[in-house]
DNA sequence: ATTAAATAGGATAATTTTGTCCGATTTGTA
DNA sequence: TACAAATCGGACAAAATTATCCTATTTAAT
């Protein structure tokens, strides 16, 4: 569905925003540790995202990553596939034809289309905030 | 959402699936040509599909691929995508954890389900009968 | 028999994705 | 100032996916 990539950013922003919402900043390694990532491929992806805003880093001895507060229920998971896997998971064809087109659809367009529609929905309504909601609790876990 | 292996797999046995019902059996090359893949790596793909009895090979001169008329409309998408990706697709968390597990469930586990139900309801329900369906009236499109 | 046309299958190559390494830079602290 | 801890960024490596090539085999037709 996603690149590993795209899953290591989630998870990462995730729980970043975890503990933002506590008001610590988190370290690469730190974050790596808690999503079970390889430390230096997660260093990439986040300086992807901090590049296109939507995590923040400060460099330095104190220096890690963050989300400021007023962020975190704003920032939606799309903006974040967006960022890594770009558009093709809204814009590509479930068959690999060329570009999704209306105008001659492959075989399975109408029904791929409404699965598309649900997916980018459930992205667009996701924030990191709800993200984060059940982590604490140990109701949901980025890491197994 | 699937391999390139997989949508050449479902766009080549759709395609054999609709000169099946005209009753001639088509080979590598006419199959590559109409849904634009490359030859050689198609032919692993049917190769693979052969083996699991998704669609049936006939050597020598005048081989090529088929699918018997009784199966055409048995055969489901959700078996080829099966047969070459796997069971990733149906039981893979979206975030990349070790596997879906609802008792340590993943932040976006509840609503991933949900797509993923439907897009296999979608699979499973699908037939290749089904996706021939237009494509003769230009409809649907297995190229572009 | 010979030939031609087709699939089978192993080896290999190219590309993309994933992952690692290391030096440069930034910044807090002593 | 010196040092330590952290990100940044470029180069590189490994692995997976995608794609190609070539030989062997099968089969129909001559
Ligand atoms: S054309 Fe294939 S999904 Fe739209
Ligand atoms: S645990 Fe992640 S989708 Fe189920």
């Amino acid at each position: 569905m996603f690149s590993k990539a795209c899953e290591y950013g989630i998870r990462a922003s995730t729980y970043i925003a975890l503990k933002s919402l506590e008001g610590t900043r988190v370290s690469l390694k730190e974050i790596a540790d808690k999503i079970d990532s390889p430390v230096a491929f997660t260093a990439k992806i986040l300086q992807q995202l901090s590049k296109k805003q939507i995590i923040e880093s400060v460099k330095g001895s104190l220096g890690g990553f963050q989300i400021s507060q007023s962020n975190i229920s704003q920032i939606k998971l799309a903006q974040i596939v967006y960022a890594i896997d770009g558009n093709n998971v809204y814009e590509g064809c479930g068959l690999g034809l060329k570009r999704c087109n209306s105008n001659e659809p492959c075989p399975v367009h109408d029904k791929f289309i409404q699965i598309r529609a649900d997916l980018k929905e459930m992205l667009e309504s996701t924030s990191l905030y709800d993200m984060t909601m059940g982590l604490e609790e140990g109701l949901t876990h980025l890491k197994r």
